[in-house]
RNA sequence: GGCGCCGUAGCCAAGUGGUAAGGCAGAGGUCUGCAAAACCUCUAUUCGGCGGUUCGAGUCCGCCCGGCGCCUCCA
């Protein structure tokens, strides 16, 4: 078996074969920082993070980039807006949206440009283009991409000829294009632009990018530089980015190289909010940031998204987050017991139920990343593990091997939230508190009993009975 | 109008043409001083509707109903 993945280039799903094994070179379209990201946005952040996981599970060498877009039109009209500079308004989102990130626990990329750090490799490919023929400048100041003149135009996206509406609303600076279906590489330099900073000089005028150069400049750059190679192994985002954005990426890229841009394109569906797309026009935007503040634990939000498969939109609602959430528990419960089972001993042969696990979750990830059916493996193997250690016919040589596998499988899904490191005092207090418990229960006093349970569980201390004597844990909040 | 997607139990959701995974919620039971957790049993004779192909269809084809996305710098 291996792993099959749907490109959007071909509308099929392909066996995955990288440039240059056991090299993967991934790009996954990164944030605009004009605002927080929300959970849209990092469904396919999470995406992304699952690919790679996914790759260095089976021994490929992943090397990401994930490119965090600092200037285009909403983070010039925010930051004139605020009457800040461009940097000023952009800096604190970006650290925001790693705070984020690691609160989703999405694993870091390896580098993460910033399009305004790429300015020079972009004027670069501008002037490539316009040498090559495939760029022309405006009227207006601007370089605009001769759709026309590159063949393969509309293969990704499937469309052959963007049909304008009758009466679609064009702006000023389309006026110079010489096809509709022209679209800006550099845009000239408006006073709103030079206001906020966001103007840089180049040989065809001043000005700034257009949204789709920074893509393919910084993407060609870093596998050009360390790899000495111009073609993507895989390159994925929204479905929505399909059209126009990677198709433009794809024309800038391949009318400047002559290459294949990217082998495999990936992209996720979106996520709703109580079935409609979230937009700053329904208002029903969500952040990370506000689930942080709501005090849900990362894990839900990512149990929740590994519960649909990637190219299904996914619908977030306050009870399908809570019944992730329930499952969280399960699964975080049932591997406190098995660790507890496995104490001290080194690892059996595997028993089946670990055999299953590890086969099952290969065999879903495999068919084109589907997590959902590699989450129900997982359950499966929490009830079959859980019946073996109630008959105790696993000794702590196999729990120790089934734990291993089990941690296998979460390195890559990443479910669990991390423990928490309690403190001395606490600690202190709960075991002089179930002392007294045991000794009234030992007295047969129940009432005394259950009446110190109620107090910890007051101080949110759960405690729960069991053959090898009573266990707690920090739950709720 | 063009391109495309979806409709499976109260909720979420998987499903290679061969007889409906998994999670949450719910009911009953085992265990327990009582709980909790865990385990066991039950909860869709049926997959939006109607036709068709087939020995056999949630899975393929057609039509209809309902919902959604892209085609405007939205992941």
């Amino acid at each position: 078996m291996t792993l099959r993945i749907y490109n959007t280039l071909t509308r099929r799903t392909e066996p995955f074969e990288p440039l240059a094994p056991p090299r993967v070179t991934m790009y996954v379209c990164g944030p605009t920082v004009y605002s927080y990201a929300h959970v849209g946005n990092f469904r396919t952040f999470v995406l992304g993070d699952l690919l790679r996981r996914y790759l260095e599970y089976l021994g490929f060498e992943v090397f990401q980039i994930m490119n965090i877009t600092d200037v285009d039109d909403r983070t010039i009209k925010a930051a004139a807006a605020a009457g800040v500079s461009l940097q000023d308004h952009t800096r604190p989102f970006t650290r925001a949206f790693f705070e984020d990130r690691d609160y989703l626990r999405i694993r870091p990329a390896d580098v993460y440009p910033s399009a305004t750090e790429y300015i020079p490799r972009m004027v670069e490919l501008v002037q490539r283009l316009l040498e090559r023929g495939l760029a022309y400048r405006g009227e207006d100041g601007s370089v605009y991409y001769a759709v026309g003149k590159f063949e393969p135009y509309g293969r990704l996206s499937q469309i052959e000829r963007r049909e304008l509406k009758a009466g679609a609303r064009v702006a000023s600076d389309e006026y110079t294009k010489e096809d509709v279906r022209d679209f800006a590489l550099w845009k000239a330099a408006t006073p709103d632009d030079e206001a906020v900073g966001a103007a840089w000089d180049a040989p065809f005028g001043r000005g700034r990018p257009g949204w789709h150069l920074e893509c393919s400049a910084m993407s060609l750059t870093e596998v050009r530089q360390r790899f000495g190679v111009e073609t993507l192994d895989i390159h994925a985002g929204g479905v929505d980015l399909i059209f126009p954005h990677h198709e433009n990426e794809i024309a800038q890229s391949e009318g400047a190289t002559g290459r294949p841009f990217a082998r495999y394109w990936v992209h996720g569906e979106f996520l709703f909010i109580r079935g409609t797309k979230m937009s700053k026009r329904f208002g029903n935007q969500l952040t990370a940031r506000d689930l942080r503040e709501e005090g849900h634990d990362a894990s839900a939000v990512r149990m929740l998204i590994c519960s649909t498969h990637y190219r299904q939109q996914l619908n977030f609602t306050d009870e399908a987050l809570e019944g992730a959430a329930e499952g969280v528990r399960r699964l975080a419960d049932f591997r406190e017991r098995l660790a507890d089972a496995a104490a001290g001993a080194a690892a059996a042969s595997a028993p089946q139920e670990a055999v299953d696990l590890e086969r099952g979750f290969r065999e879903a990830m495999d068919d084109d990343l589907n997590v959902p059916r590699a989450v129900g493996a997982l359950f499966t193997f929490v009830r079959g593990a859980n019946r073996e250690l109630d008959a105790g016919s696993w000794g702590p040589p196999e729990a120790r091997a089934a734990l291993a596998t089990l941690e296998t499988v979460l390195a890559v899904l990443d479910l669990l939230p991390v423990s928490e490191a309690v403190d001395a005092a606490l600690e202190a207090w709960v075991a002089e508190r179930l002392e007294a418990r045991r000794a009234a229960r030992k007295a047969r006093d129940f009432a005394a009993a259950d009446a110190i349970r109620d107090e910890l569980a007051a101080r949110g201390i759960e405690v729960e009975d069991t053959p090898q004597g009573p266990r707690w844990r920090r739950r709720g909040g």
